[in-house]
RNA sequence: GGCCCUAUCGUCUAAUGGUUAGGACGGCACCCUUUCAAGGUGUAAACCCGGGUUCGACUCCCGGUAGGGUCACCA
């Protein structure tokens, strides 16, 4: 028995950046087609003109592309795909059919609220010629369908669907015809989609059923919540995610992160790599129930992947983060440092800063000695001779037992006057970093001009 | 409001009629420690409510409640 390969599609408009339940939707999808060895292929949804941002299409592809998330064959473009008139002929074939009709209706002014809704069109049964065409919904009629993620049937009685435009009288498709037309035509087995869809399946039902083309199987994934309730929008903080890559967070734990709002394995299992994911992957894992999105576990993946990440990796994946002159060997030096202290990329400036210039420290910042600790410091570092981390640690500690000094409260002033901060990577390994003449500098600034 | 979907710790989730309801993030405590981290150990923390079905329900059914979605010549 020969198994039909399963073919899977992302279909993003380009109408801004991809949001991160875009990314989520397409792992997904991807997923699914690749664990079983099948396609999986792009299509940009673009028949609304009037909504399209320049760039965002190519900004998608390179999205996709930094999270090696790869696409078979080139492509399909909605719109070039009007131009060959395959729309326009599945909506005049439902026309002659008798299961659309045109309409000129004025547009409805979705601002207007309180407009009630109509299910019928007035100009169903005028025979109109010309302007947008509409599907004739019969009355009374069960639409069901199986939905494969939530493991259930859906059922609606076309009594309660609107007649809906499938093709506007600018002949531009809408949703409802080209993901028909589309995913039939690219011989798309299963469909991946956010829950928000599930409204209009009975649309597309109808238009399969009246095209006399097998619909794929279709399957509603949740939709990714904002803490503070509702779907997560642009409006309530970071759902791009471009602006993510830009706050400092790795792709591996985005994606990481990503997978599992919403999916999980059987085993319990966190950590996933793409490839692992696409491995691990199985439709029945997925959640019924719509996930919030916390940064917290996202933050905590990232901190993960970036100590997980090479000294050397992070060199490279600093440089963007480095508002100073990104000296290679002095961040060489630096990085086992904070490495581990991470949660962002973008935490490193704040923490390793001092490194590059000098930051005054707040008076109120030392401790009551600290005139006494940083004199005998100051004393122990310019007599030694191999400025290095060993003689720095024997010498000070010497200093602090010798004077009966609180460890703690030394060093801190230590790192007070040095950093200008009470949180900093080991402050001796940081002041060998920084060299001896730039360390007496900043003890003297603190003792004698503060 | 009509229609549709959903419901396990604060959050992400495991469990597919019989478990001391498991894990992770976060929290807390302790250890490590010259700060902060990282790491280690431990701990608190959940089956929305009400009816059924069943010898037995987190698991199945019904109702309620709550959350979400959708009702555009947008996708």
């Amino acid at each position: 028995m020969k198994k039909k390969i399963i073919r899977t599609r992302f279909a993003p408009s380009p109408t801004g950046y991809l949001h991160i339940g875009g990314l989520r939707t397409a792992l997904y999808s991807y997923a699914l087609a690749k664990h079983s060895g099948g396609k999986f292929y792009l299509r940009i949804d673009d028949t609304d003109k009037k909504r399209e941002v320049a760039g965002a299409r190519e900004k998608i592809f390179e999205i996709l592309k930094l999270f090696r998330i790869s696409w078979d064959e080139k492509p399909v473009v909605q719109s070039e795909r009007v131009k060959t008139g395959v729309y326009e002929r599945a909506a005049m074939s439902l026309i002659r059919s008798g299961h659309a009709f045109y309409c000129n209706c004025p547009p409805r002014n979705v601002k207007e609220s309180g407009v009630p809704k109509v299910l019928r069109d007035p100009c169903r049964n005028k025979n109109l010629s010309s302007g947008a065409i509409k599907l004739m919904v019969p009355e009374g009629k069960e639409i069901e369908f199986y939905d494969f993620v939530m493991d259930r049937k859906v059922s609606w009685n076309s009594s309660e669907v609107a007649d809906t435009i499938l093709l506007k009288s600018d002949g531009f498709p809408t949703y409802h015809l080209a993901v028909v037309v589309d995913d039939h035509e690219m011989g798309i087995t299963h469909v991946i989609r956010g829950v928000e869809w599930l409204s209009s399946t009975p649309i597309h039902l109808l238009v399969y059923d009246y095209l006399g083309i097998e619909a794929p199987l279709i399957g509603h994934i949740s939709s990714i919540l904002d803490p503070s309730g509702g779907k997560l929008s642009k409006r309530k903080g970071n759902v791009a995610v471009e602006q993510f890559l830009e706050e400092g967070y790795l792709p591996e734990a985005i994606i990481n992160f990503v997978i599992l709002l919403g999916w999980s394995p059987k085993d319990n299992r966190e950590l996933f790599t793409l490839e692992e994911f696409v491995e691990a992957f199985d439709i029945k894992g997925l959640q019924k129930s719509n996930p919030i999105f916390n940064k917290d576990k996202l933050d905590w993946f990232n901190g993960y992947y970036i100590r997980k990440k090479s000294d050397g990796e992070l060199l490279h994946l600093l440089k963007p983060f480095v508002t100073n002159v990104f000296d290679e060997s002095l961040m060489s030096r630096i990085i086992p440092l904070v490495k581990e202290r991470l949660t962002k990329l973008s935490d490193f400036e704040n923490l390793a800063g001092f490194f590059f210039a000098f930051r005054k420290p707040a008076p109120n910042l030392f401790g009551k000695n600290y005139k006494l600790h940083l004199q005998e410091a100051l004393k122990v570092i310019s007599q030694l001779e191999d400025f290095n981390l060993d003689s720095l640690n024997e010498g000070l500690m010497r200093a602090v037992k010798m004077n009966n000094f609180k460890t703690g409260d030394f060093f801190m002033d230590l790192r007070v006057a040095i950093a200008g901060s009470k949180i900093t990577p080991p402050i001796n390994e940081s002041m060998v970093i920084l060299g001896k003449e730039e360390t007496v500098k900043r003890l003297k600034y603190a003792l004698y001009e503060i």
